[in-house]
DNA sequence: GAGACTTAATGTCAGAATGACTCTAACGAA
DNA sequence: TTCGTTAGAGTCATTCTGACATTAAGTCTC
C-alpha cells in the first residue's frame, strides 16, 4: 500500500502509470527597502514528510479525477498557502524518471502572479514563508523545484507584453513609476523613466485615467489602467479554479 | 479490466489517477507547386479504435514508467510514423476532464520539426498521411487535437529566433531563398528578399559557407549554416529520445 | 512664506533598426 | 549574344531606441 492515495510506492512503480501532480510558482512584488529597488518574491512550503522532509518546496499536490489541471493548481495552492492569485498560466511539465527518489512523479508546473495587497496579507507560519528570489536560503529546494523556479523567472523575463504582467502584479490602477519598479525587479536593471513612459504610451493596452495618487511626498502621479487582453490563447482563467 | 494497459475504463476512472499520454505535432516544409509559396504540412494517423475511430489524430501514446516524457514522445512518433525528428520541444499539457469521452486523459503535447528530406521519404499508408496545414480535410481531428495543432502553429509563428527553426526545417546547409520560403510559409506572407538577407546577416547564429548550390537554372546561391544555440533552457535533446 | 528638493511629465537629438526600392552580378535558355 | 531570372549589394526615408535636458507640481526645511 502507498501512503499517498493514488500514488505508488517504490516497489510498485514499475507496474503503474506515473503519478500526476501540480506545483505552482507564485510570484509577487515587494517594495524595496530604503529606496532600493523592488524585489520579486515567492511563497514556499516546508515538506512535512519524506522525500525531502524539512526542505522548502513549491506548493502543490495531486490532481483529482474531477478537476482540470488548472483547477488542481488553484485548489492546491489555496489549500497550502491560502492564496488565490488572479493570474495562472501553465508553465511546463516535468517528468524525468528520477526527479523523485521514491516514485515516478510527473509534475505540471504552473505560474501565478499576485498583486501587492495579496503579498502583504498572507499568513506565515513555520511551514509557509516568503522569500526574495535572490535569497540564498532557497538556492536549493526539494525535488527539481529550483529548476522550475528558474524556468518561471526566465518565462517572466521573456514576456513581451507590458500591460499583461502589470495589472496582475499591481492593482487595478497603478502609477507608471510603480509599473517601472515591477519591470526593474523582473529584469534586474534600471530603466530610464522617460523612455519607459514613452514606450508604454505607445502600448495600446495601457490607458490613462483621470485620477492621481495623492498623499505622496512629491508631485502626484497620474493613475493608469490596463485594458485589453494578451495574445496567449491558452491562459488559464483562474476564476474557474 | 481495461483494454489499454495502464489505462482505466470509464467505470474505474473515478478511483484512479488520470492516464498519461504524449502526442506530437510534427511540422515539415513542402515546396510550393508551380512557383507558389512553400507550405507547412504535418503527418497524422488514423484512429483504429474507439474513441473517435476513423478520425485523423496526432501520433502519440502512453508514457512508459522507464522513459522520460521527451523519450516517450520520440518513441511514440517513431512507432506510429517511422519519423525521427531532429527537434523536439514540449508544447503544453492538456488535461480537461472531458477531452476524451471514455476515460480521464492527460496529454503532454510535443512539437517536432522535420527537414525537407524527412518529409519526402516518409512512408504513407491508409493510416498515416501528410496534410497541408490549411487542408479542409483536417479542420476536425480526434479529441482536442485540432486545438493542439493550432497552438503549435501559434508557437511557431511567435518564435523569435530565426536560425533555430531554420536548420531544423531545412538541412544542415541551406540557401537564404529556401530559408525565406520557410518563413513565408510560417508567417503566411511574402518577405522582401533584400531586407530578409540583411536582417539575417546581422543574426549571429547564421554563417556563410564557401559553398554554392549548383545545378539551378540561375545564378548559384551561396549556402549558409546555422551556428549557436537558442535561449530556451528546456529544449529536449532528441538524441536521447 | 521663500526657497530647496524630489518626482512627474514632456521634449530633443543622435544612432540603430526597418521597409520600400534600385542597381549590378551571374547563371541558363533561346 | 541577348534575354529572363535569381543572387546579392546598396540607397533613402521613416521609425524606433537610448541618453539626456527641460519644465511642472507637489512636499520639506528654515
Amino acid at each position: 500500500m502507498s501512503s499517498v492515495p493514488g500514488w505508488a510506492n517504490v516497489n510498485e512503480r514499475r507496474n503503474l502509470p506515473p503519478a500526476l501532480a501540480v506545483s505552482t510558482v507564485i510570484l509577487g512584488i515587494r517594495e524595496g527597502q530604503d529606496g532600493g529597488p523592488d524585489k520579486l518574491c515567492l511563497p514556499l512550503v516546508r515538506r512535512i514528510r519524506e522525500p525531502h522532509q524539512g526542505l522548502w518546496a513549491l506548493p502543490g499536490g495531486p490532481v483529482d479525477a474531477q478537476e482540470s489541471l488548472g483547477q488542481a493548481a488553484g485548489r492546491n495552492l489555496a489549500e497550502t498557502t491560502g492564496l488565490r492569485p488572479n493570474y495562472l498560466e501553465q508553465l511546463y511539465t516535468f517528468g524525468d524518471i528520477d526527479r523523485s527518489p521514491t516514485h515516478r512523479l510527473v509534475t505540471i508546473a504552473y505560474f501565478a502572479l499576485l498583486n501587492a495587497n495579496q503579498v502583504g496579507t498572507t499568513v506565515q507560519d513555520d511551514n509557509v514563508a516568503w522569500f526574495d528570489i535572490d535569497d540564498p536560503a532557497i538556492a536549493q529546494l526539494a525535488f527539481d523545484h529550483r529548476k522550475i523556479v528558474d524556468y518561471a523567472l526566465w518565462r517572466l523575463r521573456n514576456k513581451t507584453e507590458y500591460g499583461q504582467i502589470a495589472h496582475r502584479l499591481l492593482g487595478e490602477r497603478f502609477t507608471l513609476a510603480a509599473l517601472r519598479g515591477v519591470y526593474e525587479a523582473i529584469l534586474g536593471r534600471r530603466l530610464d523613466p522617460a523612455n519607459f513612459r514613452r514606450t508604454l504610451k505607445n502600448t495600446a493596452t495601457i490607458e490613462a485615467t483621470d485620477e492621481y495618487l495623492a498623499g505622496g511626498q512629491h508631485r502626484p502621479p497620474r493613475l493608469y489602467r490596463y485594458v485589453g487582453h494578451g495574445p496567449d490563447p491558452l491562459e488559464v482563467d483562474p476564476t474557474q479554479a
